[in-house]
DNA sequence: GCAAGGTC
C-alpha cells in the first residue's frame, strides 16, 4: 500500500508529516522537501503544493474574443514563476503508482481546488477515485490526527465553486481588458495597457468617488476662538477651545471674540476621568500593514514582502492570516523564554506577569495564529526586515501586558461669559505601554488649579479657517476600506493597489486618480454598471454559494456570464472609435507634466523599449524632446529661467532644470526651509521621494516626521498652527525644559522643547493685551 | 499580455 498526501504549501507539509509519524523523514527533489514514512507496512508520502500550480489560460490564443479556457501549469505562463516547476515535478514522480490519496490543502474553496488540480493534472486524473479529503482548521498535531483517521470525500460542489470563480474572473477581467486597450490601439495606433477586473474595477471606482467629492467640494470658511493660558503647574502656554467649536457665522465669531476681551479666565469645572487602555491585539496581515504603513511609512505590498521574508527565514510566522488570536499551541512561554535571550527584548518580557494571557481580536482564520515571533532571534537583517521585526515582536509581547489607565482632566472655564475648556491626558498607569517603543504615552502635565481660581489669559484668537474636502486614502486606509467592502483577500489587496499603480490609472502617496483612471471608469459604467460596483462580488459570492449548495450547476453560471459578456463586449465594440479616442485623450492628459516653449503640453512618454522621456503634445510640428535621468521625478515646481518644469534625480536628490542645456540647478531641496519640525524642532524642508514632493525633518534619519504638501501644519497647543514658530509668551521660567508632547506621532519619539526663558509673572490681577491674529 | 487567487 502505498498512500500520497498532497498539502497546501512547503510548510504546512512539513507539519503533517511529522504529526502523523514520529519517524518520518525529509528528503528533497531539487529544491523541494518531500517526507516519507511507514506504519503498520503502508508506505505514506507526504507531498506539497505552492499555492496553485495551475493556471487558466485561453486555449485559441489571439483570435478575438477568448472564451474557451484551459487549466495549464503556471510556469508555462508566468516566466517569474519557475520555481512551481520543481514542486509539479517532485508531486509526478513521487504519486507514481500510489494507491491511495490524501487531498490535505487547507479547507476553503481556493485550497479544495488547489489540491483538486494538483491530483487530477500531476497526479493522473484516475488518482480523484481513490481520493480522500483531510478537514482541518488548525496545524496542530490532535486536528491532523483527527482529520487524517476521520476522512471526508472530496466535495467536487465546492471544487466546481473555485473553478466557476476562476473562470468566471478571467472571463471578464481578460476580455474587458482586452477590448479597451484594443480600442485604443486601433483607432489610434498606440498602445496603453488598460484592464478591469471584479476587484481593481471597484477598487478604482471607490478612488474615484473620493476624487469627485473632492472636486466638487467647497470650503466653508469658519471661525475658532482660541485662549491661551497661563496654568500653575504647566510650564507652557495651555490653549483652550471655546465651547462652540467650528463657528460659521462671522458675527457670532466676532462677538464672542469682543466679550472675552480684557477679561481673566475662571476655573468653571474639573472633571477627571480614568479610561482603561487595553493592550493591542496581536497583528493579522491587515493590521501589521496598517501599523507599518503608520510608522515607518511602508507600503503594504512591501511590509507583505519583508513579513513573507522574515517567514521564510523563520524568524516569525506565516504572514497571509486574518487571525487576531494567539491559541496556546504556538508555544507562547517558548517563545518568550526564547525572546528573552535577546537584550532587546529581556526587560519586557521580564514585566510579564505569569501566566501569560493575550488579549485577542475578534477575527479568526482557519488555516492559521496571528503573525507572532517564532523566538528565533536573527542576527543580520537589513533595516527595513529589522524594523518589522521589531514592530512584530513588541507588539506580540504588548498582547501580554497589562492594562494602562489614561487620566484626562477636562477644565471648564469662563472668559466672562463665554464657556471655554481644555483637556489634558497622561498616562496614571503605563501597562503595556511600556512593553513597546512603537507606542508613545499620553504624557501631559497636569495644571494645580481648583475651582474658581483665576487663569491669566495671554491672548484670544479669532482664527479664521477653511473646511475640508474629505481625505484622499492612502495605500494603508484603502486597505482597510477594501476589507470593510470585502472586496479582494487578505494576500491580494496589496497586489491589487500596486496594479492601479503601474497602469498608471493612480498618484502620489495620497492616492489621486488621474484623467484617464476617472474616464476609465466613466465609461466603464457606461457599458457595465456592474463592473465598476461591488455587485459583481456580491453577486459572485451568491452564485458561487449555490454551486457549493448543489443548487445550480457551474456550467450554467459560465453559459450564463459568457452571455451577459457577451453583450457587454458587443456594446463596447459598438463605440470602438469613441471610446479608444477619448481614453486615449485623457491618457495624454495625465501624462501631461508642464507647458512646451511652443505652447503646446509637454508630456511623459513611456517608451517601450528605452527609458521614458517627455516630449511635446505638437509633435511632428514640434520635435522639443527631453531624455529623463534614471529615476527622475518631474516636479510642479518650474524652471526660473526657462520655464520648464524642474526634475529631481539622483542619490543624494538634486534639482535641475528639465532641459540639459538651461544649466539652472535648482535649489538643493535641503535649502527650502518650510517650517518647524513639531516632533523635533529642526527645520521642516521639502523633500522628494517616490511619490513626488513631501514635507520632511531635515533631521532626518534621527527624525522621521513627515507630512504631505497640502496637509496643514498640525497644531501644537501654545503654538499657532500657520507658522509652527512658538509664541514668544509661550515660555517659562528661566533655562527650565519644557517637555511637550507632539500631536504628529511619526517618530514615536517624544519631542523635547527648550523653553526659552521667561513667561509672564503669575499674578492674575495683570492686564494684558488682546491680540487679534486673524480677522 | 489581459484577472484574481494561492504561495516562494
Amino acid at each position: 500500500m502505498h498512500e500520497v498526501i498532497i498539502c497546501e504549501k512547503p510548510k504546512a507539509s512539513e507539519k503533517i508529516a511529522s504529526a502523523l509519524s514520529k519517524n518520518s523523514t525529509k528528503k528533497k527533489y531539487k529544491k523541494v522537501s518531500y517526507y516519507e514514512f511507514e506504519e503498520n507496512g503502508n508506505k505514506t508520502t507526504v507531498l506539497t503544493a505552492v499555492g496553485h500550480l495551475y493556471s487558466l489560460a485561453p486555449k485559441n490564443k489571439n483570435k478575438g474574443r477568448l472564451f474557451d479556457v484551459e487549466w495549464v501549469p503556471l510556469y508555462a505562463k508566468d516566466k517569474k514563476k519557475k520555481y512551481v516547476k520543481d514542486y509539479v515535478d517532485a508531486i509526478k514522480k513521487f504519486s507514481k503508482n500510489a494507491d491511495r490519496f490524501v487531498h490535505a490543502c487547507d479547507y476553503d474553496i481556493e485550497g479544495t481546488l488547489i489540491g483538486y488540480n494538483a491530483l487530477k493534472y500531476a497526479c493522473g486524473e484516475n488518482s480523484l477515485d481513490n481520493a480522500v479529503r483531510m478537514k482541518f482548521s488548525t496545524l496542530t498535531n490532535e486536528d491532523i490526527t483527527a482529520a487524517y483517521e476521520k476522512p471526508l470525500n472530496i466535495d467536487f460542489n465546492q471544487v466546481d465553486s473555485g473553478i466557476a470563480r476562476h473562470v468566471l474572473d478571467f472571463l471578464f477581467g481578460v476580455n474587458i481588458s482586452k477590448s479597451l486597450t484594443e480600442s485604443v490601439m486601433e483607432t489610434t495606433k498606440r498602445y496603453i495597457q488598460l484592464s478591469a477586473g471584479r476587484v481593481q474595477t471597484p477598487t478604482l471606482a471607490i478612488l474615484v468617488e473620493r476624487e469627485k467629492e473632492i472636486q466638487k467640494f467647497i470650503p466653508e470658511p469658519y471661525w475658532m476662538i482660541k485662549a491661551d493660558l497661563d496654568v500653575p503647574g504647566i510650564d507652557e502656554l495651555v490653549t483652550a477651545d471655546h465651547k462652540a467649536g467650528k463657528i460659521f457665522d462671522k458675527n457670532v465669531a466676532d462677538e464672542i471674540f469682543a466679550d472675552c476681551d480684557g477679561k481673566n479666565a475662571v476655573v468653571d469645572g474639573i472633571d477627571v476621568r480614568e479610561t482603561v487602555k487595553a493592550p493591542p491585539f496581536p497583528f493579522d496581515l491587515g493590521s501589521l500593514q496598517s501599523e507599518a504603513y503608520a510608522v515607518f511609512g511602508f507600503s503594504p505590498k512591501k511590509t507583505q514582502q519583508i513579513a513573507q521574508n522574515l517567514y521564510t527565514e523563520g524568524f516569525t510566522s506565516y504572514p497571509r492570516t486574518s487571525s487576531q488570536k494567539l491559541p496556546k499551541s504556538i508555544g507562547v512561554d517558548k517563545i518568550l523564554k526564547k525572546l528573552s535571550y535577546s537584550g532587546s527584548f529581556r526587560n519586557q518580557i521580564a514585566k510579564l506577569k505569569k501566566p501569560y494571557k493575550p488579549n485577542e481580536g475578534k477575527k479568526t482564520d482557519a488555516a492559521h495564529p496571528a503573525i507572532h515571533p517564532t523566538g528565533v532571534i536573527p542576527k543580520e537583517l537589513s533595516t527595513d526586515d529589522r524594523k518589522l521585526y521589531e514592530l512584530i515582536t513588541y507588539r506580540f509581547i504588548s498582547v501580554f501586558g497589562e492594562n494602562g489607565l489614561l487620566e484626562s482632566m477636562k477644565t471648564s472655564l469662563k472668559i466672562g461669559d463665554q464657556d471655554f475648556s481644555f483637556s489634558r491626558k497622561r498616562m496614571a498607569k503605563l501597562g503595556w505601554m511600556e512593553l513597546t517603543p512603537f507606542k508613545k504615552a499620553e504624557n501631559d502635565s497636569f495644571p494645580t488649579i481648583s475651582k474658581d481660581d483665576e487663569l491669566l489669559v495671554e491672548a484670544v484668537r479669532s482664527e479664521e479657517k477653511e473646511t475640508k474636502p474629505p481625505a484622499r486614502y492612502n495605500q494603508a486606509s484603502l486597505i482597510r476600506e477594501l476589507e470593510k467592502r470585502g472586496l479582494g483577500t487578505k494576500s491580494t489587496r496589496a497586489n491589487i493597489i500596486s496594479i492601479l499603480y503601474d497602469r498608471k490609472f493612480v498618484e502620489g502617496k495620497k492616492i489621486k486618480v488621474n484623467e484617464l483612471g476617472e474616464h476609465l471608469i466613466d465609461t466603464l459604467k457606461e457599458y457595465s454598471n456592474k463592473i465598476t460596483s461591488e455587485e459583481m462580488t456580491r453577486e459572485f459570492e451568491t452564485r458561487l454559494e449555490d454551486i457549493i449548495e448543489g443548487s445550480v450547476n457551474k456550467d450554467n453560471i459560465i453559459e450564463e456570464a459568457k452571455i451577459e459578456l457577451t453583450s457587454i463586449l458587443d456594446d463596447i465594440d459598438k463605440n470602438k472609435a469613441v471610446i479608444g479616442e477619448q481614453l486615449y485623450k485623457s491618457y495624454r492628459e495625465s501624462r501631461v507634466v508642464g507647458k512646451c516653449k511652443c505652447g503646446g503640453n509637454l508630456v511623459l512618454i513611456d517608451s517601450p523599449r528605452s527609458n521614458s522621456f517627455v516630449g511635446c503634445s505638437g509633435y511632428p510640428e514640434c520635435k522639443s524632446t527631453f531624455s529623463l535621468p534614471r529615476g527622475a521625478t518631474i516636479l510642479k515646481t518650474t524652471c526660473e529661467e526657462c520655464g520648464l518644469p524642474m526634475i529631481s534625480f539622483g542619490k543624494p536628490r538634486q534639482r535641475a532644470c528639465l532641459d540639459p542645456k538651461c544649466g539652472k540647478d535648482g535649489q538643493e531641496p535641503s535649502n527650502e526651509i518650510v517650517g518647524v519640525c513639531p516632533d523635533c524642532g529642526k527645520d521642516l524642508i521639502k523633500r522628494s521621494g517616490r511619490y513626488g514632493e513631501f514635507i520632511g525633518c531635515s533631521a532626518f534619519p534621527k527624525c522621521r516626521y513627515t507630512r504631505s504638501l497640502d496637509e496643514p501644519a498640525p497644531e501644537v497647543s501654545g503654538v499657532p498652527n500657520s507658522t509652527n514658530k512658538p509664541i514668544k509668551a509661550a515660555a517659562k521660567k528661566s533655562g527650565k525644559t519644557a517637555v511637550k508632547k507632539a500631536t504628529a506621532k511619526k517618530s514615536g519619539k517624544t519631542a523635547v522643547k527648550k523653553a526659552t526663558p521667561k513667561k509672564s509673572s503669575r499674578k492674575v490681577t495683570k492686564t494684558r493685551k488682546v491680540s487679534k491674529r486673524s480677522s
